[in-house]
Order: structure tokens, then sequence, then C-alpha cells
DNA sequence: TTGTATGCGTTATCAC
DNA sequence: GTGATAACGCATACAA
């Protein structure tokens, strides 16, 4: 691997001067400019992008703490982030954690290792104060509402979608209202605020009728079950491929009144609602917030997508 | 920011000391070890990771080339290299071409640059050919069937599913097949195998009857129209996004047979017959071809589904 | 316009 | 057991 100083001595010029032909700065002759790129052609030299980076201090690479991919919640985001990442010129390295919060500490230490310029956390394993420490070393943006605190973050409306979804379910002479949730509500601040808002607005209901770890379709099988066994018709889903299940399940007799998330391909097809949550420009705007060092926190809008 | 130097100063030790007990090597006297590892703690220090990545040589890092993300075909095989390269502690950075030959390129010349230890091209944008010269650099592996090279790949078996959907429809008595195909045949050796199945296996078949740039669910929108205009009683697509989508414009009258691809969930629920590839398993053994740095050719199996 | 010298933060070699 | 010192490959004040 040839590298600046091989350059330096076959061209006979000091490391410096080459070092200005590969930025393109400007002072250097053109006809040396000119004999340099030669050389470096013909020994087919690159500059270590390591090494640069170790100069500089930027690695221009963003890491994306994520539970895992190949999730519609996840990749919607992650794919805003990887478009105005790219258009920044940053690379994106994925995080998985699985809700491992060890694993989610080593990806903060690296970060603090300066492993990453930035980092944006779609969904976290840890308590939100475990991040405050690695805020001082660079921008950390979060994806998740975290109201009550001072971090940066975009976050979807989840809120205000339940909400509405809960009115319009009302509104369908729903009797008994069912949710699907993810983690237990010990560690997520959206599973808290969905129950509360659903005791708020829908007096019925209980805690004894959220079907838990609900993550990906193949749980709406066990969820169905839950639901065809304690008579509910009426259920919030956390996700359109929970809610295809679910529906599925319900071949023969009546099924309830679901309402998905995401609005994916799949609740047009089945026809059923859905809750658009503009997931591609969450990660954008999260994206823009590390960029621009901004400390604002936004809460999209979101639409809930009536079909019956 | 602390740095080894730094620990070495306030210790009194060296900084070669100070390296040991930062990677757990032998001989270090206990007493000295815990000293530094408290002022290490005390000063929050952590090793740079871009330093020990300079002077060690390798990143842990691997370059996916990929088109996009938030696509079914390609999201499967990433989600599988996570696993793999997760489980090896190494980190996957996303490097979407969007199909940009100049962007690919640009990729290429990171790689050779030493931004990463290896990479895996689940779909190339350039020629082959231009991939030679960089596999100098290091190990690059394909998830394409490059029967006739030397690369390593692990690939989909598109020619055996092809010929077996070919089969299966013929034996429904399909009189005209239509296809859906991505990139024109000028690019992808995919299109070129299937549509000479299609060729060999269904003698009235035509060429006019495919539907080319058919990427995204919503491209089956205009696929179907051009299928419905065309009297085709037979489709076979290049996904089950596009698939459900064609067979959505069909309400009313009789959709053709449609056979999708990828095995998801939405084929599931429309009950349309799929394929499985297994994408999963094809970015695992992707990743173990690059850790292993094994030359092997894989074709993985696959397996229609018949929904009918 | 060009070059010298130094820094970036680690790891590795080798002598003590 | 320990510590200088030289890589690793590049960027950049500052001097010339």
């Amino acid at each position: 691997m040839a590298t600046i100083r091989d350059i330096a001595k076959i061209t006979g010029f000091s490391i410096t001067t080459v070092s200005r032909v590969i930025n393109g700065h400007p002072y250097v002759d053109e006809q040396k400019r000119a004999a340099i790129l030669a050389v470096m052609e013909e020994l087919d030299y690159k500059p270590n992008k390591i090494a640069q980076k170790l100069s500089s201090g930027k690695t221009y690479n963003i890491g994306v703490i994520v539970p895992f991919v190949n999730h519609a919640f996840f990749d919607g985001i992650l794919n805003g982030i990887m478009e105005e990442a790219f258009a920044k010129k940053y690379k994106v390295t994925l995080l998985p954690t699985n809700f491992d919060r060890k694993l989610e500490l080593e990806y903060l230490e690296e970060f603090a290792a300066k492993g990453f310029d930035g980092l944006i956390v779609i969904t976290r394993a840890n308590h939100i104060e475990t991040f405050y420490p690695y805020m001082e070393k660079g921008p950390i943006v979060f994806c998740e509402n975290s109201t009550g605190t001072a971090v940066p973050f975009v976050a979807i409306d989840l809120v205000g979608s339940v909400t509405a979804s809960i009115n319009y379910l009302k509104e369908q002479g729903v009797k008994r209202l069912g949710l699907t949730l993810g983690r237990s509500k010990r560690l997520s601040c959206n599973s808290v605020n969905t129950i509360a808002k659903a005791k708020e607005l829908f007096p019925a209901f209980s805690e004894a009728d959220i079907y838990w770890d609900c993550i990906k379709a193949q749980d709406g099988i066990s969820a169905a079950a839950f639901f065809k066994e304690r008579g509910i018709d009426g259920v919030i889903t956390n996700g359109d491929e929970i809610a295809a299940m679910i529906l599925n399940q319900y071949s023969h007799g009546t099924a309830p009144i679901v309402i998905g998330q995401e609005n994916l391909l799949i609740s047009q097809m089945l026809h059923f609602s859905s809750v658009e949550f503009h997931l591609n420009q969450c990660g954008k705007e999260a994206f823009r917030l590390f960029q621009e060092r901004k400390q604002e926190q936004i809460i999209l809008p979101y639409e809930l997508i009536i079909r019956e």
C-alpha cells in the first residue's frame, strides 16, 4: 500500500505538497500537481480513510441505535435518516440492541470513544438518564417523545393518534377495547402514555385487556386468541402487520374493529384503518437535528386513516 | 478528552504500561494496574477507536452495497448479514447506491482506501468486471448469481424458482404469461436469466409482455393496467408487494394467477403463491464468506409455496 | 508557492 | 515487569 510518504519520496516533493494535491488545496504549481497526480495514479494510491479521520477528528459516520431492523416502524425511520445522511455525505452504521441494555451501553461507550460523530436513538433500551453523560461527548438525538427532559428529539404523536383512534372506536360503538403493546410499560413511556389515554377516554378499559410483548407479525396469532377469549370488539394495535395477522385469525365469526399503525400496503390491501406517522420525515428531521446540533423537540403530525 | 498520554503522565507510568492495561495484557503489576484503572475511571478515559483502528489496520466494519433499504428483498438479506456480523463483533455500514454507477464506484474507492474491512454487494450497479481490481484490496462477496466468474457469491436460485413457477402456471392452464422485472436487462443478469427461462419453457411467451422497471409496490398499479390490456392470465412478479398491488387492481373481473416473491406476510394474508428464498440465510452465508475469506459460490435452495 | 516539524492517539518492537 | 521509541498515515501551523 502506497502512502503519502511514498508519493512524496518518488515525486521528490514534500508530504505537505502531496497532501495539498490530495485535498485540492490552492498554492500548488500546476506542473507539479500534474506530476504528483500522475504518480498517485500509477501507484494506485488512495489516501487512507482511517488516517484522515484520526487527523481530522471527524468520522462522517453516524450510529443509529435501533432494537432491530426488518420491522416497519424502525425501518421507516431508518430510511429517513439514511436519505438525509446520504445527502449530507454521512455514512450510517447500524447499532442493533435487541433491547439489550448492556449492549446499548457498549454502543454508547463506542460513541464516547469517538467511534461516531453522532448518535440517533430510534428506540432505547436503557433509561434516558443513562444517556446524559454521553451527550456531553457529542450530539445524540432521540426519536422518542421525551417531553419533560431537555434532550433533542423528534417523535411521532402517539398520544394524539391513540386519542383519535379511541374516539373513533367509541363512535363505532365498541364496547370492550383491546390493546397490543410492545415491551412492558416499565421500559416504554409510549406504553405508559397509551394506557393512560385509554383509561381516560374509555372508562370501561381494563389493563387486563392488553396483549403485551407484541412485536412481530407472528405475535398477532396469539393476540387474536387472547382477544377472542375476552370478547374484545375493538383493538388498537402497535403495527399494521400485527393488525393484519389478528384480523386474519377471525376468518369465521365477526372480527373486532382493528386499527393498525404505519399505514403499510397491507392495511390498504386488507382495508383496515391505520395511522400514518410520517416515519420517513421523522428520520430526516432527526438527522437534521444531529447535523445542526439543534436542541429542538419536535412532535410530528399524524393522520388517522379510516377504512371501513 | 483524556488520552493515553495523559493517563501515563498522571499515573507516572509509561504509555506502554497504560496500553497494556487497556488491552488486558499480562506482565503488569497488579498494584499498578489497579492504580492506572483508577485514574482512567476518574478521568473518564476511553481509548480512541479511530486511533486503535489506524494502529491495528482493522476497522471491524463491513460495508454493504445495496440499491436502497425498506425493500423486502434487500432488507431480508441485510438482516441476515447484520445478524451474523453482530455475532462476530463487526459493525455494518449501509452503502445505498440507488443504482448509481458513479456512486457505487465512490464506495469502492472508499473500500480501497481502507474504509472497511470488507464489502458485501447485495445488488450491484456496475458491471462485475468493475469490481475485480478492488477485490485485490480486500474481500468482496456478492449476493448475486455470478456463475462463470471466479468471485465468491451466495445467491438465491432465481432460475430454479422461475422454472418451477412457470411449470406451475402451465399446469394451471395459463395461456398468456406476464412478467414484472426490475432494471432493464442490460444491467441485470437476473432479468436476462428469467427471460431466457420463460422463452424456453413457455413458447408462447413474448418479451412484449414484460412490465419493466417494477421496483416498488406502487409500480404494481400500472403493471396491472398493462397486464389487463394485454389479456395476461398468469404473472410471475419480482416481489410480493408488487404482486399484492397487482391483484388488488383486479377487484372486478377475474384476476390472473399471480406468483410473488419473498413469501411475505401479505402473500399469506391475500393468499397468493410465493417463493421462499431464505434471504436471511443468504445474508448470513455472505458474511461468513467474507469473514473466512472463502472463495465459495453458493446457490441457496428455494421453495415455491403454492396457495390457491 | 513549498517544505519542516509536529500532532492525532494507539499499538508494537525491543532493549533494559 | 517496564519504558523509550518508532511506526500507523495524514493534516496543518509556521517558517522560508
